[in-house]
DNA sequence: TTAACTATACCGACCGGTCAGTACAGCCGA
DNA sequence: TCGGCTGTACTGACCGGTCGGTATAGTTAA
């Protein structure tokens, strides 16, 4: 195997893991299927994480830290809901994906989505913190967790052009919503 | 053990399924776990329902039923939007409970989620139809939705009084999409 | 040469499912 | 009314197979 494809194996596995996830289920996210979808052996697997449980909190990991940095690059000025809704936005579908990490975390211990309800919970006291109406900031909240989990079990599944209407509203929304 | 005891041993399975799911993931929900749970043996188990797949789908049945029944139980002048918040909100934390049904059934197998699919877009469009602003509606449908994933995975956790202020405020709107 | 991998073989635990058998309530013909 | 029969609701031992994890030998780029 050449070098730059070595080199990339520990982001390589957990996309691995992600496919898997979303294509079968946490059910048949083992160690040896993940080694499969990655076209390594389950040794190598083993070599990068350690166990099961530590590729689980890497795969949550990455996909926070993902979500965290999106958040993180928007401009000073931009509302707390603006960006709640933009990280959102930039980090769907991308991988690391969310959804799955979270699916395969719950499954094996809803204790391992902690790091994620901390997160969750301080973004949403940036967005009342600063909102004007507060319940209404958590309803606007609530809509982009809404969408997020509709797209993680692919209930609705919303065309981009819908998409893009509910984001200007939801954009709409924040821009009335500062103090 | 005593007849009336017995004859629930099927609800009592589910019941046992659901506290498995939610208490220690999917991932532990094996059949010996319910049977344990539930205070009976592994054939027990597998005597009432044959096979995990059967149980997993007749907890995601009855759970669908039941918020099913539920939105079909409003008032024939209920806006859909209002009758799709109360739904979730009677069903809510109530078992069986939706959203161990939806993780173990996602988790055993994604397809297994499609007759929640049907349901969940046949109330969006039962919303958006009646709605004088789609998107609006749309936005509101997402923040109901979002509020029971939210519940189903613990993370921002709003106490019964933030939840009492968010129901009245989409009962509210609810009111004013109305055509 | 050596550190960073990768592949293979294997172990013990556990899982889903099968199966023979038990318990017991209710029916039914003689 | 009583012996035999049937259906329902289990129990628990067991089997084949899979899983997470370990051990270790081999390979390769720098």
């Amino acid at each position: 195997m050449a070098l730059a494809e070595r080199t990339n194996n520990r982001a390589r596995i957990l996309d691995a893991a992600r496919r898997i996830v979303e294509q079968r289920g946490t059910a048949h996210l083992t160690i040896e299927a993940v080694a499969a979808e990655a076209a390594l052996s389950k040794g190598g697997v083993i070599y990068h994480y350690g166990s099961k449980r530590a590729l689980l909190a890497a795969l949550r990991d990455a996909a926070l830290e993902d979500l965290s940095a999106r958040y993180a690059e928007q401009p000073a000025d931009t509302s707390a809901l603006a960006a709640w809704l933009r990280a959102h936005r930039a980090s769907t579908a991308a991988p690391p994906a969310l959804g799955a990490a979270m699916l395969a975390n719950a499954a094996e211990d809803p204790e391992m989505l902690d790091p994620l309800r901390r997160f969750v919970r301080a973004r949403l006291n940036d967005v009342v913190a600063e909102a004007a109406d507060p319940d209404l900031a958590r309803l606007m909240f609530l809509a982009v967790l809404g969408w997020r989990f509709d797209e993680m079990f692919g209930l609705v599944g919303f065309r981009s052009e819908e998409l893009n209407r509910l984001e200007a509203r939801l954009e709409a929304f924040a821009e009335a919503l500062g103090t």
